[in-house]
DNA sequence: CCCTGATTCGC
DNA sequence: GCGAATCAGG
């Protein structure tokens, strides 16, 4: 898998977005979540808007500025993501990122927004090993399930079974 | 153990 | 340039 230009252009969005490597990379599909961070890294774009520069490892330097909220209860399945990005000195390109991510969140509030690839299945068409992990508006017409194969221990794909719980970070026990 | 991003370095 | 391996951390 080549870096064509859309996909370089899905890679900023998406982490403008605030979304993990993984679950970008997931999203692009052919990719590792490393080749992601290599990718990121060398469009000099890592940090997200802040986090102004100088990485040196060894001591952590790096505060990303986001706060994620996931609620996932039952049918109904609502995602509210506020990412708050302070691009204090921060590049222009970045801030523009910040601004549109923010402006796509406002404008699409649960279509689409992290989800591979679908077989877009309707409600009869699920069934003990296909994920149930709910797409769009269920008042909307383009309303339907993921469809993945879920394994047969979780009503879930791999995938959308971690989406489902803990947003990507801050977990703790909850089990 | 699950995950996160960061860095290194052979290709 | 690319990304697996590795590192450092939550």
């Amino acid at each position: 898998m080549n870096w064509t230009d859309e996909r370089v252009e899905l890679l900023k969005k998406l982490w403008s977005e605030g979304l993990s490597a993984s679950q970008i990379a997931a999203q692009l599909g052919g990719v590792s979540r490393n080749a992601v961070i290599g990718k990121v890294h060398r469009l000099k774009l890592s940090g997200r808007g802040k986090t102004s520069s100088t990485q040196t490892r060894s001591k952590k330097v790096n505060t990303t500025g986001s706060v994620r909220g996931s609620v996932h209860s039952g049918a109904s399945q609502t995602m509210v993501r506020t990412s708050v990005t302070k691009s204090v000195g921060a590049t222009a390109l970045q801030a523009e990122y910040a601004v549109e991510a923010v402006a796509h969140t406002v404008l699409k509030p649960a279509a689409d927004v992290v989800v591979p690839i679908s077989r877009r299945l309707s409600l009869l068409q699920l069934s003990e090993r296909t994920c149930k992990w709910p797409v769009g508006d269920p008042l909307n017409e383009d309303f339907h399930f993921c469809g993945n194969d879920s394994g047969d221990t979780s009503p879930y794909c791999t995938y959308h079974s971690k989406l489902a719980f803990q947003p990507a970070s801050e977990r703790r026990r909850a089990r």
